[in-house]
Formats: structure tokens, sequence, C-alpha cells
DNA sequence: TCGGTAATAATGTATATACATAATAAACGA
DNA sequence: TCGTTTATTATGTATATACATTATTACCGA
């Protein structure tokens, strides 16, 4: 006979509260149920970087006491983060940030390298140009930027065997991500590279149609005028702007593929 | 002194459940905790339409009832299907299935109209052919349809003032929608047809960059080969396919957007 | 030392209970 | 009859409890 496991007997460890600080800013945090505020502190933690992937989060019953609740409701807060994939729970083990490989199943962020590599052809990086320089206007509007701002401004290209697969554009706020400053980006792409640094990141897409002028023309090998898919992505991390990326497919070589549903009718 | 709202006291009407049958084919609904049998039983009466938008899903002390749980149990799959935006709850009044605008925040189905008029542009709808016909293997590929199927074949126009502003050619399944054969889509559009017969649905799209044929090019009153943004989507609804539709936008007329995060840094 | 077994520690699911909140419906008095 | 108050009802949040499940760790005997 098992009796209790009595997770919510256990001493409170009265100090030490995360939590009851709060106030933060007095504008928000009003009257958040505690659940909320539980999974949006830990969220926060998650995408500030504080908790990086891989590290373990304090266990239920921690929780249980600095938050002064009980393990039903810690447990609402980190179910719903293993939902929306932040965090992975391990029994008896604990429960981890996630790597932060694709943050969506719907139209993730791709790694042109597995997308190449996918395709059975052999992949190739190359970078062309590297620039750190003064944000201007239209970059400040971009990502969001204070008036004097500095980034990282690359031009690079992704083959597929012998043809060019994909022209990136990338800027990189070195506010968010100082490091960048010091990277060549010559011989890993600044996705990958963005990736393994920035602890979690959400992004919006922009999708069009347009012809490829001189430039990507020359760059991708196509004619001038050759339809491409360009995605623009900007993306951001903990509550800061870290990247806005152009991706030029050339053609007819790249499909984009999003999918949602409550469930599929192939797998029922 | 408020005592308790006693909704687990309540009688369990033990007969009429909704739920105890199950075994459904022994195959599946193996070992499911029991929020998730409740979600998915709940979310199938949804998807089939056997509850359609608007209608009153059962009180949550009446589930209790039906699947002989406490109302915490009831409650978590509830819940979820209220993130998942099939349920809307009212207070005093019930639970009650949504209407199936926008099935996701992620690169939800647009009405074009809507989206035409949010330019600030005059709409016009045209409909080119409409044609009854049996399925070809490739079309019965592309909706998993039997061997002998027969389904609706439209071709039209969206206008944007003047000017097309996007091509539509559509497949309709027979088999899932059998009022499609009794209408001419002369006067009102596939898609809105669709949302207000179908309960709910959900999606997979394809996006890809191409230069305009000969068709589209006359069409939509553009020079041939000029990009060209493609979205092809298939949309099914209780484990049918429903329909299969490709938009053509013309250039850069159009742009997709697409926006999933945590938290976006803009709000906070 | 190896290999099996038992204890342990974390999450997973579920219950019964309690009170808060919000919206509707019913009762009631001017 | 109208408007206000009061009761009712369904959802929203939270608690304390219980036991199941599953890795891991610790132990122990051949």
């Amino acid at each position: 006979m098992t009796v209790d496991d009595g997770a919510n007997l256990r001493p409170a460890a009265a100090e030490a509260t995360i939590s009851i600080d709060g106030d933060r800013t007095a504008t928000e945090a009003r009257e958040l149920p505690l659940h909320r505020r539980i999974l949006e502190e830990v969220e926060g933690k998650i995408l500030s970087g504080e908790w990086p992937p891989g590290h373990r989060i304090p266990f239920e019953y921690e929780l249980t006491g600095q938050y002064r609740c009980s393990r039903m409701t810690v447990n609402k807060a980190i179910t719903e983060l293993v939902k929306r994939g932040l965090i992975e729970r391990r029994r008896k083990s604990g429960s981890y940030v996630t790597h932060p490989h694709a943050q969506s199943a719907v139209l993730e962020i791709h790694d042109i390298r597995l997308e190449v590599e996918s395709l059975g052809l052999p992949y190739r990086y190359q970078r062309r140009t590297r620039l750190d320089r003064a944000a201007k206007a239209a970059d400040r509007r971009l990502l969001d930027l204070p008036d004097p701002a500095r980034l990282t401004e690359i031009s690079a290209l992704h083959f597929a065997g012998a043809h060019p697969f994909c022209l990136e554009d990338r800027l990189i706020s070195l506010e968010a991500v100082p490091e960048a400053a010091g990277e060549t980006f010559e011989d890993v792409a600044p996705g990958p590279w963005l990736i393994s640094r920035v602890p979690w990141s959400a992004a919006e897409h922009r999708i069009r149609a347009v012809g490829a002028d001189a430039r990507a023309a020359g760059l991708l090998a196509i004619a001038p005028g050759t339809p491409c898919l360009v995605v623009e992505r900007r993306t951001w991390s903990g509550g800061l702007y870290v990247t806005h990326v152009r991706l030029t497919y050339p053609g007819e070589m790249h499909e984009l593929v999003a999918e949602f549903a409550p469930t599929h009718p192939k797998q029922s």
C-alpha cells in the first residue's frame, strides 16, 4: 500500500520565492491567475536565456514552495509549456528546457542544409560579404531598434550540388547578439550559428513571389526576372528582435509547406 | 456563506452515457487518459458536423455524468478545445462550438473578399467555368478519394477594382459535400460557400513561386512568365478531404504573412 | 563483478472540494 | 411597467489528496 508522495506536505521553503517580488512595472501582472503567472515567469526565464536549452527547471514541488501553491497549479502551467514545445519532461529526472531546433510544427524555421540534404544533394555554404555597420532608419524600423544601433550585415549563398539553391541576406542586431561582431560567418551559416546561441525564438514570415533582380540573378545563376520565392523572416527572442533574413529561392526549386490541423485525415 | 455548488454531488444520471460504449473498432481508444478521450470524442462530434457551429455542448456537470468522472477532468478536456479554438465558453450560458472562420492564427484561410476590401478596393467575383466530372487518378491521389468518385471543378477570378487579383482553380469532393452538385457558384465564391457549409476544417498549404503560364497570364491580364505566388491548399474536415484550391496571385500584388510566437516583443 | 530486485523520486492522471466571477433569470417594489 | 435587487447557474481557479507510471538509484546475493 503506497500511501501518498506527500508533495504538498513538504516543508514549504518559505523564503526564496522567485515570484512574490512581482509588481513588474506595476502596469501588468495585475490580476493574472496564478497558473498564468507561473507560466509567464518560467517562459520569460527560458526566452531570456536565463534558463538555456538543456537546463533543468525546478521540480514541481520546488515551484509549489516558491509560489506557495498546490502542485496542480504548477502542473497546469508547466503542462502548457510542454504543449508549446518549450519544455520536455522526464519522469524521475525532471523537466528540461528543450533545444530550439524547430519552434513550431507550422512553417518551422528551416535549416537549409537539412533541406538540401533531404533532397539527396551535397550541400555547400559560401559567405559572400560581411559588414558591421550602424543601423539605417529602415533597419531600425524593421528590427525595432533604438536610434544609434549597430548591426551585422551578411550576404551568403547556399548550394545544392553545383547549383545555387538560396540567396541569404541577413541583418543581426548587435544589441541582441553582441557575439556576432566577432564572427566571420565564413564557415558557419548565420542560421545555425544563431540557433545554437539564442536560447529561443519565434518568428514572423512574409512570403511573396518576385522576379529576380540583376544582383540576385547573377548570384543564383538564373535569368533576370525568373520567378523567385522570397521569404522574409524577422525573429525575436526574449523581447528583442534578433535578426531579419531575406531568403531568395530561385523559381520552382522550392516549396513551402505549412499544415495546421486538429487531426489529419490520413492518420485517423 | 456560500457552501459548494455541488456539481460533483449531482445525481449521476447513470444511464445515457455518450461514451462508455467505446471500444471503437477496438484498435484505438486503448489506454488513452480519460481527459484525452473526452477531448477526442467532443472534437470528433464537432469535426464531423454532428455538433455544428453555434451548438451548445453539454454542460460540464452533464459530461461528468456521462463519463462518470470529476468536473476537473471534463474541464481539462474542454479547456484544451478552447485553446484550439473549437469551443467558446460563456459563463452561466454554456459552451458553444465556435464558427469556423479562421482555423488558426497562423496562415489562416483567407477570405479574398476581405483581403481586397481591406486594401480599400472594390471587390468583384466572377465565375469562369464549372463542371461536374469523374475524378481522375491525380485528383484521387490529391484528395484521397476512392476509385469511382465524382467532383466539381470550378475556375473563377477575384478582382480588386478593375484588375484581376487572384485566379482560383478548385476541386470539391462530391463525396464530402454533395450539395455542391446543385450550386452554380455564379454569385457566391466557393470559399465562403464551403465555409458556411462545412462544420470545421483544417488545411495543408503549399506555397511556391512560378511564372504565369499562357492561361493564367491571359486571365490575370499579365505577361506570360510574370512571377506569381501560388498557394495550393487541401482542406479536410471530419476525416474526409473536402476541397483542393490553387490560388494564383500575380506578381508582387500579394504577400502572405504568418506569425508564430510564444510572446511577441511589440506587446510586452 | 554482474545481474536482478527493491526502494525512491519525479511526473501523470484523477478525485472531491471550495469559493470566485459573471451573466442570466426571477422577484419585487415604486 | 420599469428598473433594481436578489437568486441561480455555469464556468474559472485553486486546494489537498491519492495512486499510477516510469526511470533511476541503491542494494544484495551468487
